[in-house]
DNA sequence: TGCTTTCTGGAATGATCGTTACAATAAATA
DNA sequence: TATTTATTGTAACGATCATTCCAGAAAGCA
């Protein structure tokens, strides 16, 4: 965007990079105000773009948020799938330390659908926003991704008790997640990738307790 | 409140009486809407009490907020208090399970203090509302709370093993408490008490090995 | 060159925001 | 009864809200 070259480079004018600046402000400003507190005139203000820029680009101030979300997941899945998964003649204990650190590490560079959309969870608004419905969606593509890679490590187990595990998983990620960003204990969670694993692995052994049970 | 008693019943006039349906109010709006979307005019229409009661009985808006988030913690606690603690004989597995469900279950409550709690958490507002720091208030007590209690069940763990593992188990009930909230799955992790209880099994262990290694 | 599409600038809309001022009411106290 | 204290009712303040309108600028295509 906007390097040396004349008319070559910019080609069909500036919209996308107003896009995408507008969606950086909105980003900012979603992580520290919530959802009711991101007004279009503050992200007018920090992307240095009108109002009118901003309603031509999205809907509205709905629309802007869930593009937001969307934008940032697809950003965390592509980070997931950076990180080298374990070969296939590998052990479930391998596999479990793997999804532990790919947890805990994508999730460290604080994204922002993670925290936005937890915020948009945890509001039990009657006419559910656009924003919200977003994050339930990538929300639920996480966990059919979860449950796809537990299925590959675990022959044995039905999909009731890989659904279980995946919620479990999404759970604690969450639960980790929430104590970086809350940041009251000294303690970061989100290092311990330890103890991520050794609690998944507890959480496998019980599931399979409770089916010979 | 307006019961058929003349002077008696309502002895002091109505004061109290109003203070707690003007937080029963912000506290329901609040759990719509999250922190900003909790407007002075709604709580006002929702309560039956004029703005101007609302602040004789809080400071602002910010005042009243905090004293939801106080309220509700202080019914947390109290619900806590009521369960049957196990007694001073029994082995570290049973004291686990009891935190378990302890844990999720005075959850299941749908604590409002919990859920503003996160929202404001997560968000990273330049200035601080009063409101954000009573609840990193109350949740350092609880992490104390937790701490003290591990304590006893595991003399041979050191003052950091004990703070890892109270930080994993808020943690925890943490991505459980938004499992039920946000309701992305069909699964409801909150009435797991025993996947609960075995992830802290494991994390003991792996603290346990840690110290060792 | 003209024409069309893409985007920006600026002003304006009515609604709602948090907060205050102040008179009216009713109970407690004297 | 008179006075003080605790609350409510009404109205208003300027600020900001999401959104719209429309006139321009700039680039693509003809």
């Amino acid at each position: 965007m906007s390097t040396t070259g004349q008319q070559v480079t910019r080609k069909r004018s500036n919209g996308i990079a107003a896009r995408e600046k507008i969606l950086d402000a909105a980003a900012e400003i979603a992580t520290e105000r919530g959802y009711e507190g991101t007004s279009i005139s503050l992200v007018s203000k920090r992307s240095g773009l009108p109002a009118s820029s901003i309603y031509w680009h999205f809907k509205n101030k709905d629309d802007l948020i869930a593009a937001v979300i969307e934008r940032s997941f697809a950003a965390w899945l592509q980070a997931l799938s950076a990180m080298e998964p374990p070969g296939e003649d590998q052990l479930l204990e391998d596999f479990v330390a793997f999804q532990a650190a790919q947890m805990t590490q994508s999730l460290q560079a604080a994204p922002d659908f993670l925290r936005l959309g937890l915020m948009l969870g945890l509001e039990h608004h009657p006419e559910d926003p656009t924003a919200r419905k977003m994050f339930l969606k990538v929300r639920s593509q996480a966990f059919r991704n979860a449950v796809k890679s537990f299925a590959r490590w675990l022959p044995d187990f039905d999909k009731k008790a890989l659904e279980e595990l995946a919620s479990f998983c999404i759970a604690l990620a969450d639960g980790f997640f929430i104590s970086r960003e809350v940041a009251d204990a000294t303690h970061d969670m989100m290092q311990r990738q330890d103890l991520f694993a050794a609690a998944i692995r507890g959480v496998i052994d019980q599931l399979r307790v409770n089916r010979s049970g």
